[in-house]
DNA sequence: TATAATTATTTCATATAATGAAACTGAATT
DNA sequence: AATTCAGTTTCATTATATGAAATAATTATA
């Protein structure tokens, strides 16, 4: 074998060295890395040299390596390319092929002061006749959409309260206007990993919704699934949800986040 | 030459076609690469395998590469171990060292609702007796400190008209309670990419700043070097402001800013 | 303080694996 | 159909990555 099929083998086990810096373990010496890896001290020792050389790396204080500003630049830069809705369109299209349904992406935004709603940033209009609606631009009101629902699980403390402690609108008789029952729904949600409107917003609208992460682990949109009630049944909602959680996870890997 | 001194050189190599995806060429097929590069086309096509392999970089629908998620997900994790206090305290205190004088890392936030201030989240206590005062944890007026005025200077549009919308409160005779006051300072502070509170906060104080900048391209925070009037005249002002620039810098790049 | 133990770095001989010229394939363009 | 160009594979060459061992530099222990 005269080279890898993959590419140049020292490139794949530097990458390899570089991705053994992860949340458990922020911090390395020469040692550890030795032990922890199937390579040679010395091989690591120049693996490491230049890796620091390129910034990619570098010691800290105790002399012991952590991941480098170059990184964290890179990953801006990459961030920048792989932005949200270019990422997840693809993704939202395949979900709609699969299914006949609308899906949409919806991100958490502060209106003009005081209020929040999901806005929705991406749509892919499904195969039904009823009920085409362009909803890209809209903003929704966040306690009665299955996305806000999906985002406000799993969002901070501080974001969580407070759009609880607003006034709770009302759209149909099913709507959670009451802060206790609303907070139940989400204590299930960030329990399965995913939300469902049945006719909260509107009536014999049904929806399905998941969040997406991005790399510094938090919640960036949700997207959701949507159609008629006629056609989506209760029994439906389950396996629909396992498919909208897959594509949502899809999404979140391509923004950076590792689980 | 047996090896590289700086480490291996497939390494080096790989990790520098990897930089040449910047915010100006942020996609690259193998053909240019080659021409804008020193490398072989052949050795080019195994380091973009290798790189390919492990997810740092990856194809767009057009076939050509981008930056791919792993770099984001490895971007997200140093910056978690690079936070802004950590990075920023050594510098603030090689700042005091310099100067003898006081410096502090602040941030912009969002109080309860309405209003904003500048939350002191690291300072270095200079040398002299006069005015040894804790701040950290403490909240000043935007419009009233240098920091914040770094800060404004450099934020985008929304945050801008939101603080100069508000109220103004006035502190000493110095501080600027009219909005277009204000405006035009904070033009200044765009220019010379630095900002000075000569005694707006409190009579006898002044405060020299610079904005920080993190991978994003945004500002994130503001440095600042403060003393007593009697000590820092108008014309240790300019001098003493390079220096802050500088250390501010140093704190942006270590954050993956890359100007 | 000396000694031991541990880790980081350098040396050096070996041959593996990176390299690049050239050939080949496949797609796009004329 | 002919031509051009980009991407990929082949293959011979040797530069260069590799790892065992020796050395230096720290750190821990007696």
């Amino acid at each position: 074998m005269a080279t890898a099929p993959d590419g140049t083998q020292s490139i794949i086990r530097a990458l390899s060295v570089l991705k053994m810096f992860d949340d458990e373990h922020s911090s390395w010496d020469l040692q550890e890395l030795t032990d922890a890896s199937q390579l040679n001290k010395t091989t690591l020792f120049r693996i490491l040299g230049a890796l620091e050389h390129e910034g990619l790396i570098e010691k800290n204080d105790d002399g012991r390596y952590i991941l480098g500003s170059e990184i964290i630049a890179l990953g801006g830069r990459a961030a920048r390319v792989n932005n949200l809705r270019t990422v997840s369109h693809p993704i939202l299209k395949n979900l709609t092929n699969l299914t006949g349904e609308t899906s949409t992406l919806e991100v958490l935004r502060n209106d003009n002061d005081q209020t929040w709603s999901m806005l929705v940033i991406d749509e892919v209009i499904g195969k039904h006749i009823v009920g085409i609606t362009q909803y890209i631009g809209s903003r929704l009101p966040v306690h009665a959409t299955s996305t806000g629902k999906a985002v406000l699980a799993f969002s901070d403390e501080e974001t969580y309260q407070t759009i609880l402690e607003a006034k709770l609108a009302s759209f149909t008789e099913k709507t959670h206007i009451n802060p206790s029952d609303l907070r139940q729904d989400l204590a299930i949600v960030a329990e399965q990993g995913f939300s469902v409107a049945y006719g909260e917003l509107e009536l014999g609208l049904v929806a399905i919704s998941a969040p997406i992460f991005d790399a510094n682990n938090q919640v960036r949109a949700a997207i959701s699934l949507s159609g008629a009630s006629v056609r989506i049944k209760r029994d439906d909602v389950h396996d629909l949800a396992l498919l909208v959680c897959e594509h949502a996870s899809k999404i979140s890997y391509k923004l950076g986040f590792r689980p």
